[in-house]
DNA sequence: ATCATTTTTAATAATAATTATTAATTTATA
DNA sequence: TATAAATTAATAATTATTATTAAAAATGAT
């Protein structure tokens, strides 16, 4: 279970585990929408009413620092995504959903490595017109 | 010449030529290094004391909505880059300079289009160290 | 169970990037 | 030159995110 496998790292750690912590990682880490900080404050806040922003931020952000999930910075705001496989992404520039792809492959070894001493990571953003949307817009 | 391009197309978008557009195009169309808003107005205030920041984002926000520029949109801020051909950026973790890449070739066809109907855009960011910053740190 | 230590929370303030507002000025055109 | 439309600079407003901090809670040892 991925909430077991996140407390125990978060205990390995040292970081304690509060509530807070457990719900936000009940919502965060079943989500496939990629939410944003708030997004999550707000689902959370119908059953929490005294949960604080600044922890949602806090938690989200702890767990991109360990490794746990990634930050998806786009034009308006930062989303979060529990998927730390590699993937890419694609982004409706009509509704804003973000939807995840396949991992495109690219052949890094193929790079001018001109200014690259070395990799850490790749994002991949594809932008155009979801299904969805598409679909609304003919009818 | 890439300015006269510029002005030219501003022209006949009914957009009117003024000397500030005209200071912020001769600076941002020669640059390489992806400038944010506020250094093109630093560096402009230098020679033009009273241009104002404001002016330097909305000259810049047109250029990209007609074409002319991209916004790259990074965890801090937005950079904008005069070079529209297709390609591809290595950001350095270390000092943040960003490196003009190869366009990534992608095989969108190949993409799983279960979410996608149309595709307009791509961004691949390649995050790693470059070559600057470690050779300064051997040193 | 209690204590001691460390961390976390919630509330709030602060920061920082960007956009909105607007009166005065400038551009483009006739 | 006169007119209409757009732009500028200054400033205020907005928004996302981070910083601060006193009170509360978690952890681990007694
Ligand atoms: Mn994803
Ligand atoms: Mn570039
Ligand atoms: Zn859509
Ligand atoms: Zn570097």
């Amino acid at each position: 279970m991925k909430k077991l496998f996140a407390i125990n790292k978060l205990r390995e750690l040292g970081y304690k585990i509060t509530p807070q912590r457990e719900y936000i990682l009940d919502l965060f880490l079943k989500s496939k929408e990629h939410p944003s900080a708030e997004s999550i404050y707000n689902t959370l806040k119908e059953n929490f009413p005294y949960i604080s922003l600044s922890t949602v931020y806090n938690t989200l952000n702890t767990l991109v620092d360990i490794g746990l999930a990634r930050a998806i910075f786009l034009e308006d705001k930062t989303y979060f995504d529990p998927n730390i496989e590699p993937h890419s992404h694609f982004v409706c520039e009509h509704c804003g959903k973000i939807y995840d792809l396949e991992p495109v492959s690219i052949d890094l070894k193929s790079l001018k490595t001109e200014y690259i001493s070395r990799i850490h990571n790749l994002d991949v953003y594809i932008y155009g017109i979801c299904k969805e949307c598409t679909y609304i817009k003919a009818q």
